[in-house]
DNA sequence: GCCAACGTTGGC
DNA sequence: GCCAACGTTGGC
């Protein structure tokens, strides 16, 4: 079972509306980043946890555990034309992009804070805290996930 | 294939 | 709102 980082800004998606979806059950979708999208493609599977984080806020940080329901499938919020997501040169035959299905495990009491995992001596090199990383979906260690779930 | 220009991200 | 960092675009 692999991990994962879900970046997503509280004012567009936050974890209180995935909290309020059927079942708790979401689409990852709109995300338009090549390497985000592969990992999503080519490593995410079913049972994989991730954690939710909450960017571009007052308070930037984690605040609670998904899981992937759903494996990598077209996103086709790129062929509606309707969308805020919708890319020119995607197509039925091509999609382009594709998105995972996430459910909300829990809803962490508290926010665990950028600058928590900042000042963590054990986290350092996690990719999230990297200069001018900006990848909406990264992926956690084993030992980052444990570091971080003991801070809970 | 290079690279300047532009748009986006996201912490502060 | 600022701005550093990065990804994408498009002319050549």
């Amino acid at each position: 079972m692999a991990y994962w980082l879900f970046k997503s800004e509280p004012a567009t998606f936050g974890i209180d509306h995935l909290a309020a979806c059927d079942k708790m059950i979401d689409s990852w979708d709109g995300v338009r980043n090549y390497q985000a999208r592969n990992f999503m493609r080519d490593q995410m599977k079913t049972g994989d946890r991730g954690f939710f984080y909450h960017s571009n806020c007052a308070e930037p940080g984690i605040v609670g555990m998904v899981k992937i329901v759903k494996e990598a499938s077209p996103d086709l919020t790129a062929l509606d034309q309707g969308d805020c997501h919708y890319d020119p040169k995607a197509t039925m035959e091509n999609p382009r992009w594709v998105m995972v299905d996430v459910q909300l495990v829990k809803k962490f009491k508290r926010t665990i804070t950028l600058k928590e995992l900042r000042d963590h001596p054990g986290l350092t090199s996690m990719t999230i805290l990297q200069k001018g990383n900006r990848l909406s979906i990264t992926p956690v260690t084993q030992t980052e996930w444990d570091i971080i779930s003991a801070l809970v």
